[in-house]
DNA sequence: GTCTATATGTTGATAGAC
DNA sequence: GTCTATCAACATATAGAC
């Protein structure tokens, strides 16, 4: 069992005219998280990809285009990673159940894809660019890729917390995701692999963070339902 | 008592050299927040601050000190506020005074200058800006701006939460601070003013947000006294 | 101190050969 | 499909008049 050779590339599915647009779009990823939107250039993008500027705009038509291709590209994985994990999780109840929504929603971000696991300290998340970068193509594209989903885990953990503020829900959630985010970002010193070899470094960090998250929905919504009287959280 | 009169303006202790100069730190300051470092040009900046690029250029020398310039400037109030709620926030103990801490640590990041106090749910924080937004330069600044004040923080805690890992405690501290950028990051709805004439909602989002981040450094941290036994978090 | 004018390089996108 | 060559617009920074 080879563990990768060169023909395993041709079994690629994604190739639809060749490997090019495959190439582009890994390059985009690698290029968009480390610097952000505007600080990739279609001439950095395509150089990386060892292809030509307008070779991109022939698959793309435009930068923006070429971006969006790559998120969509991107997060699809993690958002199916998410919600299986949701599935699991929606079997407990409680706040064992909490627990574990909240770490279905921020574990994926962590090992899937575009998180700490293909790259050292410095390199930025993707879904942080999504967060974080400006141009309206990406806010827009951010609504659309992670809206349904973040309406799923909003019903979920409605369920498992009892009756409580729906507005009040959809904070704490916002909330966790700020926490994966920002560990994401580049302010965490996560171990190497070479300091870390069985992962329970890494592990007990997201633990960690996981038990942050969770108790912090917990704190939130708490303190909703015993403030609040009128707008409907306190009649358990 | 005249709100605020044309003359006013000439009371500010700033412009040493004229006004130009602060007139462009404020052009800078709105800019950056808004759009971020690559994406603000010159040109924007000086034509926003009614001058010129050379009038900047001769100021500040290049682009990057403009923005290193601006940093300073707006970080240091901030910081100033948290420090002075620090030494309040200190003399209380327990779990009441963690809470009383991260209060002191978040709470000036969301109105004081940089956050929801001076404009409306799309407009960034400076401070968004400064864990976001790649140039080398920035993180630089950053360092330079919130490692005494993050240290100090530290230590508070050290000394409120008892004897408790110092690795652990920084990585708690840090989730509280992702807490709270992406709640100024344009990504939670506050209400305008309008909507909240007493403040009274916005206070309680900040209550709870300050809930959601204590909540999530106690439990952070007794997870970790709780699951280590070597390194020095469980001979209380 | 502030301006206009300019130097020098880079950007995203396109035209057209192959 | 992919390339080279080129476009107009933009970038940062500087020179020199006032």
């Amino acid at each position: 069992m080879p563990p990768r050779s060169p023909a395993l590339r041709a079994v690629e599915p994604d190739a639809s005219t060749g490997d090019t647009k495959a190439r582009l779009l890994d390059a985009v990823v690698r290029l968009f998280a480390e610097r952000g939107f505007h600080a990739t250039s279609m001439r950095a993008i395509t150089q990386l990809a060892g292809t030509s500027v307008s070779a991109a705009n022939y698959h793309f038509g435009s930068k923006e285009e070429l971006l969006r291709a790559a998120l969509v590209r991107r997060t699809k994985p993690l958002n199916d990673a998410r919600l299986e994990a949701l599935a699991e999780a929606e079997a407990k109840g409680g706040t064992e159940g909490i627990r574990a929504i909240v770490r279905a929603y921020i574990l994926p971000l962590l090992v899937a894809g575009s998180g700490i696991a293909e790259g050292a300290g410095s390199r930025r998340s993707l879904a942080v660019r999504l967060y974080v970068d400006p141009p309206e193509i990406v806010r827009g594209t951010q609504q659309e890729i992670f809206a349904p989903v973040n309406k799923r885990f909003n019903d979920a953990l409605q369920r498992a917390a009892g009756d409580v503020d729906p507005k009040a829900l959809d904070v704490a959630l916002k909330l966790s995701l700020g926490v994966a985010l920002h560990s994401i970002g580049g302010h965490l010193v996560w171990p190497t692999p070479e300091e870390d070899p069985s992962g329970s470094v890494k592990e007990k960090m997201i633990d960690g963070m996981v038990a942050f998250a969770a108790a912090g929905i917990i704190a939130l919504l708490d303190l909703e339902s015993a403030g609040e009287t009128a707008s409907g959280g306190s009649q358990k």
